[in-house]
DNA sequence: TTTGTTTTTGCGGTTTTTTGCATAATTTAA
DNA sequence: TTAAATTATGCAAAAAACCGCAAAAACAAA
């Protein structure tokens, strides 16, 4: 394995699980433990990852709290202000929970009426800040990992909705496998949704793409549009397009 | 799990909840107490927190003197104690919502093994927090006043429940009109509530006793049980004992 | 290809860090 | 005050990092 190549390896590795530990890498690459230290010395150096006693982790998600905010804030902003032009007023729509959809809520017009569905006890809470719009909280059990509602009651209330637009937060998404979560429950919830709406969008930022997790929740050509913070054009985007996706 | 983790879990606890014990800590995080105590003290030496005995404090929380708010929540927690005390394991719970609630969610024990219905979002969250007692969403369409789960749904779903207690936070009680309230929404939730339960515990500063407001609730003889932040022979109190509730 | 130079890599030995445990001291609560 | 819980301290085992160093690989030029 080339250097570049573990380099690749390694920094794939942090995106997916934001942590990574030397002796997985040494004994997943087949080199030993002082490569693998040396690989992450220079990727630290050139600001790539937080080397730590013991492995490195992903640098968005450590660097402390505040900067974390402040750096994806702005691509979670911009996401969320494209998302926001595609609700339009008297629309019934669905919502999944995550960080996305939380700046999303915060991003509506205060003008806007429209009625959002939504399993997140945190997107509900959110929404309900909003001065103008109804918010309906869809039961359940409290699946406590994800602060969702659950359930085959959750499911069966969300397919007694007809909506106009599902709005998602995405974990991972690629070309080959689609939409895909490590959930099994909230896959459930999700798939519901997409069922019970006539648009689906999803939402998060890029980093997100070009990786999957175990279980699938939609194949590409059941989602409508895909909105991250990269311009419609980066190259980055151009094979979802090619399924036919809408680029914000 | 590596240092930069549990420091980064510790400060995300410390922002949800304010208040960390060692106990929990090295019981989520799988280390020993030994370990909390040292990252607790690194993380109190970077200014990150505030250490006391037993845990750590947010520090955010801890520099803010509001007198009222300090004397309210002592108020708060030692309803919450006494609250928390009723509930056994295996038990059935139905809550209401509001800031007495959200006290006694975290103020469970940890071993606590129940299974919690309501209809309030924040409390949702507060139990969720919990880790092993099972939390159920109640949904419907959220009154934004209270932010709660009100409606038709919502009052059905309550219906089909047998609960072990209703624990209700309370807004006015007198002995005249007994258990009141000013949203005509929320009054048929909490019916239902109480309707749905073998018994009825009401908690709340005893400010909130003696007044009334402009929709019945419930008539004293309904109500079970009464925890105030006073002790239970206090003269306020003995009015409530007289109609046969029990006092905490 | 061959030769010489540079880079990369793995290894042994040493140092540092981390962690859990035992024990004693301290604090807290009843 | 007593009993329980929490903390401090020293210590030892394990894991990880560090430090040359030499073999191996990659590269460039003759």
């Amino acid at each position: 394995m080339l250097k570049k190549e573990r380099h690749n390896y390694i920094i794939h590795q942090l995106n997916l699980h934001n942590k990574v530990l030397c002796a997985d890498l040494s004994s997943n690459m087949s080199v030993s433990d002082d490569t693998v230290r040396r690989d992450l010395q220079e990727l630290s150096q050139e600001g790539k990852l937080i080397k730590v006693h013991g492995g490195a982790l992903s640098k968005s998600f450590h660097t402390s709290f505040d900067r974390e905010l402040v750096y994806n804030i702005e691509n979670k902003n911009l996401i969320a202000k494209k998302t926001a032009a595609l609700v339009q007023n008297g629309m019934y729509v669905l919502t999944s929970g995550g960080t996305s959809i939380l700046e999303f809520a915060k991003s509506l017009d205060a003008q806007l009426n429209a009625t959002f569905f939504t399993c997140s006890l945190n997107a509900a809470i959110e929404f309900s800040h909003h001065p103008s719009i109804e918010v309906v909280m869809i039961g359940d059990k409290i699946s406590k990992d994800s602060m969702l509602a659950t359930g085959a009651n959750a499911v069966q209330a969300i397919e007694s909705i007809q909506a106009d637009l599902c709005i998602m937060g995405i974990n991972s998404m690629d070309t080959q496998f689609g939409l895909s979560e490590n959930d099994w429950e909230v896959v459930q919830i999700k798939k519901a949704m997409i069922k019970a709406s006539k648009k689906t969008v999803c939402i998060g930022i890029s980093e997100k793409l070009n990786s999957q997790q175990k279980i699938k929740v939609a194949n590409l050509d059941e989602i409508d549009i895909l909105i991250t913070e990269l311009d419609p054009n980066d190259p980055l985007l151009a094979p979802y397009k090619k399924h036919g996706i809408i680029i914000y």
